[in-house]
DNA sequence: GTCTATACGGAGATAGAC
DNA sequence: GTCTATCTCCGTATAGAC
């Protein structure tokens, strides 16, 4: 295991790294300044630009890693032995902070992010969850879990825009639970289809 | 009807608004500057500061006007004679620019808007749509249109995140049909949902 | 009401000592 | 490698003339 994990120990390049983790979530890239990310590091100004060219490298450096964290652990979430229905529901009703945001759907809306650098991270993830979950649709429709008149890739692009605008939705509320709430909804939906498949 | 419409013309009160109006679309709020308005609006520095007291009051005035007019338009899209699943259909599946992001959900994740002034003309026009969506789709369950299963909030409040989700896949792949796919995708669960009603 | 000139702080980055 | 000092530019706003 990486004992440097924390936002004060490790190296300075590490450190700067996950203080910048850090306020990417809780800012994102465009209100965060070198500055504060010195601060919250501890580190020197020097440091930083030793390390990387700019503000825009140091911010892909931790898109990287949050991207490939992230990935890891939604392919996690609906991968098992358990029925597709049971994954789907396992990911889309995991625990969310529905005032933080994604820590990667968060920045879709920066300038930076539309033109530059920062793309790729970004896209990287949301390309590997949408396979995954539109696969796990796939499935269940080839099971009988869920109907076939369902267009998997459409379908798992409306689950993952249900999460992304859920987090819109407490954030403009100012309510945590809204975007659970929203995952439900969706979730009931599913449930609704699934019920209604044994039927005729 | 009002001459005052476009961004070089009427007082310039009015084409301060505009611009604004039309930076905060492009741009949000934090990344538009109050140069980048005088610029667009082609006033000077001077009438900004003697018709607002800043940048935020100009920003809150300019979100006031865009949440009545997005409201208008949504509950619109939602009202008329037909079957309750039809105006679900005719506003979810409304033409949607996705690159630029709903105007105001746009702003969701920004500083500015969680803390302060803009919060409000924000959450109305998302109050306002929540109910509406809510009562069609209670009259949908009602009527027979939509199993009763469904939760008219939690689906509600998931069909809305599907539109703001949709945008930021959009944004994400810069792909302006994605969002459009989002939308397709949840309709295509409400579609399974009503066929699957009369079945049973 | 509208303009130009000016002020001030902070963002982003560089220089050079240690 | 890391730090402090310094530099430049721009965001935000004020002052005061017209």
């Amino acid at each position: 295991m990486k004992p440097e994990t924390g936002t004060q120990h490790g190296s300075s390049r590490r450190r700067l790294l996950n203080a910048a983790k850090d306020l990417l979530w809780r800012q994102g890239y465009e209100k965060t300044s070198p500055q504060d990310v010195l601060t919250l590091s501890g580190v020197g100004k020097g440091s930083l630009y030793h390390h990387f060219p700019g503000k825009l490298d140091l911010a892909r450096a931790a898109l990287e890693e949050v991207s490939a964290e992230l990935t890891e652990k939604s392919l996690s979430l609906l991968s098992g032995d358990d029925p597709p229905l049971e994954r789907l529901r396992r990911w889309l009703m995991t625990p969310r902070d529905g005032l933080m945001g994604c820590r990667i759907g968060r920045l879709a809306n920066e300038s930076a992010v539309f033109e530059a650098a920062l793309h790729d991270p970004i896209a990287d993830y949301f390309r590997a969850l949408e396979q995954r979950v539109t696969a796990v649709i796939a499935e269940a429709v080839e099971t009988g879990h869920l109907p076939d008149s369902l267009p998997p890739v459409e379908t798992a692009r409306a689950l993952m825009s249900v999460v992304q605008g859920g987090y819109i939705l407490s954030r403009v509320h100012q309510d945590p639970t809204l975007c659970t709430n929203a995952c439900r909804g969706a979730m009931a939906m599913l449930e609704a289809l699934a019920g209604s498949r044994s039927a005729p």
